[in-house]
DNA sequence: TGTTTCATGCAACGGAAGTGCAATTATTGC
DNA sequence: GCAATAATTGCACTTCCGTTGCATGAAACA
């Protein structure tokens, strides 16, 4: 039972072989991931099957959603130990209009706003947009 | 000549009476509002054309574009005297789970980050979920 | 082994963004 | 005012992404 499996199994999902070949995509993979990459990158898969396996991984805290602003979910593995609802584990994300790549910048945290009276936080998302250092570094 | 009018030619677009419509109907909601919800409350004009007034306005810096997670385009009124793009103007939004409304908190910036090495920030976008003031407080 | 539960694949739907083109309206120059 | 030009609006259509229903297949379990 390889590493993978594990964490799958300990995350509460069954480690089938499609569903462990999407999480070393995923891990191997530095930038935010869409459906769409994923399906160029499993043309033999069906596309409800990596929808649904993202679904599944994002309701158990394997990866995390990220809305980066182009209107297109993206999902990258979750840190470990990571708690996506928690405060201290919002962390910022940045997308590069040059290359449309979106990456986690995990040190990075949210700092804390003071709301309005009234307004209720549950989560955030900040998504800093510009130039990446891979891009911009040319 | 009105001051929606003049606004509107300040901006370099030309008030025709659609436009003028539209503005007046973005100055006196108080939420963000998407291209659907303006579809219902002109239900004589043509999606295209609020479509393409929105993004005209957009780029003329009358609204400026919401992207609050929920991947539908919502748009708000510039602040009189608002740059968008630049740091000093962004400011953050709420999305409230319940309603589904999105709100700009103007007077909440969002702080300057720090970001790695490489990585130049042209923009930003932080929205807050949770419940707003409307719906905690019944 | 038979039953149940879960995972996968196929087909289709719906919403939202976006585009091309024709028609209409406004603006400009004469 | 009138023709020529440019901008705006409306209609039809396409594309893309997210999502769901249903049938099949594989795994777990009794």
């Amino acid at each position: 039972m390889t590493d993978i499996e594990k964490t799958l199994e300990n995350k509460g999902v069954r480690p089938t072989a499609m569903r462990i070949l999407i999480y070393k995509y995923l891990a191997e993979k530095e930038v935010a991931i869409a459906l769409t990459d994923m399906e160029n990158a499993f043309s033999k898969a069906d596309r409800t099957t990596l929808y649904r396996t993202l679904k599944t991984f994002e309701e158990k805290r394997i990866v995390h959603q990220i809305d980066d602003g182009t209107n297109i979910s993206k999902y990258a593995l979750c840190e470990p130990g990571c708690n996506c609802e928690m405060e201290q584990d919002l962390h910022l994300h940045f997308h590069c209009d040059n290359c449309d790549e979106t990456v986690c910048l995990t040190e990075h945290k949210i700092p804390h706003i003071n709301l309005p009276d009234g307004y209720v936080a549950e989560n955030a998302n900040l998504v800093i947009k510009g130039i990446c250092d891979k891009c911009s570094g040319q």
